[in-house]
RNA sequence: CGGGAUGUAGCGCAGCCCGGUAGCGCGCUUCGUUCGGGACGAAGAGGCCGCGAGUUCGAAUCUCGCCAUCCCGACCA
């Protein structure tokens, strides 16, 4: 596998593309512009969906499941949303189909004329708040706090694995709330989720921020993003979290009764990451070598690899190595050990390295004479041999050191290609170059889009981390109080 | 939806100009030797040449039509 492989300076939309078929992570299928996640793939999502949803619910969210279908008057129930949403909607039309008059195939029944057409979710803010009505009366029944884990359909125009496919995975919370203030407290709780997890399991720096009027999510209030740098110098919004006001409430008619017995609307949220995700971390930490997993979101910590010349010896050996899964399992690491015969040390190792398993172990006659293992590191690339005493707590520590090598790797890598610019001439320079260009700008959406029609850069995110500086629009010349992050995305 | 290209074995491709037995590499199967970074040898299996019409004694190859996919743009998590 993997052997004309591209470097990412080479070509780096090849590399990728290239890096996720050969790694076995997904495939494009025989439906246009949908993937196939494959097992190694999935796993990795298994990973971060587990994670995710144990912090959603420590912090007080349930799972719940929405139809897949929604009525297309719901649609046009807020206007931002539909004209939003629109243009990738797939419809379903009819419900039964009958063998052709040739015989030969199946058509669709004219028949079977559904009444109302039904959209297929691109997400579900429509469904949930005419659900959420029903459930709300007063101040006792919130807030209401629901996440789903669902598939939706966005007909994109053009599509790549994992970064923009028509059907996608995701999360979606949808929350409501008494007050103004508890919604968009609770907006920006989420927020920290997301960079919590982005920064401590993907070992990936974001920014958190604001979305300019342009950008924001149709029908939101305010959207909130964390924004990620990649290694070709693009920007990827890695996760979303919306403040709705009471837009949707009034979209359908939630109302509750207040403590002052008062009927009011409810104010929202809504939040979501997708499997696009899958593409920030591969993105973010992967190699000329292969993909490269940070330990906490790695299916396998370690491969161990035996390397014999006969059947005795790799009894011998296979003894040896399943002691050593032992213990490591035993510290909460997972362990593979390919015992298969059916290939050898070269292929298996080749075979790791590309799928990036953080830590290989490497065990053979002389490791066996001298109480030793080798030790390969993928982020480094580093082979080390160890004595096998406490061998789990080593591997451990080591699989911590990793997971910080890769967060300072990303954090240096972000730092280097993060530039304050104030002239316009140097912003079209550095955006040609790639980055994120931290520039003044007036808080128009006219000059946000004339600076993409210009540069095709947009406004990635308004920080919160900001520091209050002011300026001049790096455009207009008009004053500005603060700088916001450019960038060529995803 | 505009511009460009491509459909031949599981994958990557050659053959097409100039019509005449469908080929190469990888992968796959079996056997043997190997095994500390993608082994080697030998023997095999595998095809409606995208689909449909036409021209021709004869079409992967020429003509027309259709379909599909990929790349580049506009739209997007």
């Amino acid at each position: 596998m993997a052997k004309d492989f591209p470097t990412r300076e080479e070509n780096y939309a090849q590399w990728y593309n290239d890096l996720v078929i050969k790694a076995d992570l997904a495939e494009n299928s025989a439906v246009r512009g949908c993937m196939v996640i494959k097992p190694h793939g999935y796993a990795i999502w298994e990973k971060i969906q587990g994670q995710l949803d144990k912090m959603f619910k420590a912090t007080g969210h349930q799972n719940a499941y929405f139809p897949l279908f929604i009525p297309k008057s719901f649609f046009s129930k807020e206007a931002a949303h539909v004209e939003g949403f629109a243009k990738e909607c797939a419809v379903v039309t009819h419900y039964r189909l009958k063998s052709s008059e040739d015989g030969k195939g199946v058509v669709v029944d004219e028949d079977a004329k559904l009444e109302e057409e039904l959209i297929i979710r691109p997400t579900s803010e429509t469904i949930i708040w005419d659900t959420y009505r029903n459930w709300i009366q007063s101040y006792r029944d919130l807030p209401l706090l629901i996440n789903q884990w669902a598939n939706v359909v966005r007909w994109e125009m053009r599509t790549r694995l994992f970064l923009r496919t028509a059907e996608f995975l995701w999360q979606e919370g949808h929350t409501a709330h008494e007050t103004k203030e508890e919604a968009v407290e609770e907006t920006l709780k989420i927020l920290d989720i997301y960079a919590e997890f982005a920064e401590k399991w993907m070992a990936l720096p974001v920014h958190k921020g604001l979305k300019s009027a342009n950008e924001k999510f149709a029908g939101a209030v305010d959207t909130y993003c964390i924004e990620a740098l990649m290694q070709d110098g693009k920007a990827l919004q890695a996760g979303t979290s919306h403040f709705l006001g009471q837009n949707f409430a009034r979209a359908f008619d939630v109302k509750f009764l207040s403590k002052e017995n008062k009927l009011e609307y409810v104010w929202a949220t809504s939040w979501g990451v997708s499997t696009r995700l899958m593409g920030a971390l591969i993105m973010a930490h992967s190699d000329d070598h292969g993909l490269v997993l940070p330990p906490k979101l790695a299916p396998i910590h370690v491969a161990i690899v035996p390397i014999y010349k006969n059947s005795d010896q790799l009894a011998a050996i296979s003894e040896k190595a399943n002691e050593i899964k032992k213990a490591l399992e035993a510290k909460g690491i997972t362990v593979k050990y390919d015992d298969r015969t059916t290939f050898k040390p070269g292929w298996k190792f080749s075979e790791y390295e590309f799928k990036g398993i953080p830590v290989r172990l490497a065990i053979g006659p002389r490791d066996l004479e001298n109480g030793t293992v080798e030790v390969a590191r993928r982020d480094t690339l580093e082979k080390e041999t160890y004595q096998i005493t406490d061998i789990e707590n080593k591997i451990l520590h080591l699989l911590d050191h990793i997971q910080d090598n890769l967060y300072r790797k990303a954090l240096a890598f972000r730092e280097e290609n993060t530039f304050g610019v104030d002239t316009w001439e140097g912003f079209k320079a550095q955006i040609e170059k790639g980055g994120f260009v931290l520039a003044h700008w007036d808080g128009t959406t006219e000059t946000e889009l004339k600076i993409k029609e210009e540069t095709k850069a947009t406004i990635r995110a308004i920080p919160l981390s900001g520091k209050m500086e002011a300026g001049k629009c790096i455009f207009s010349g008009q004053p500005s109080e603060q700088r916001v992050i450019f960038a060529k995305a995803y």
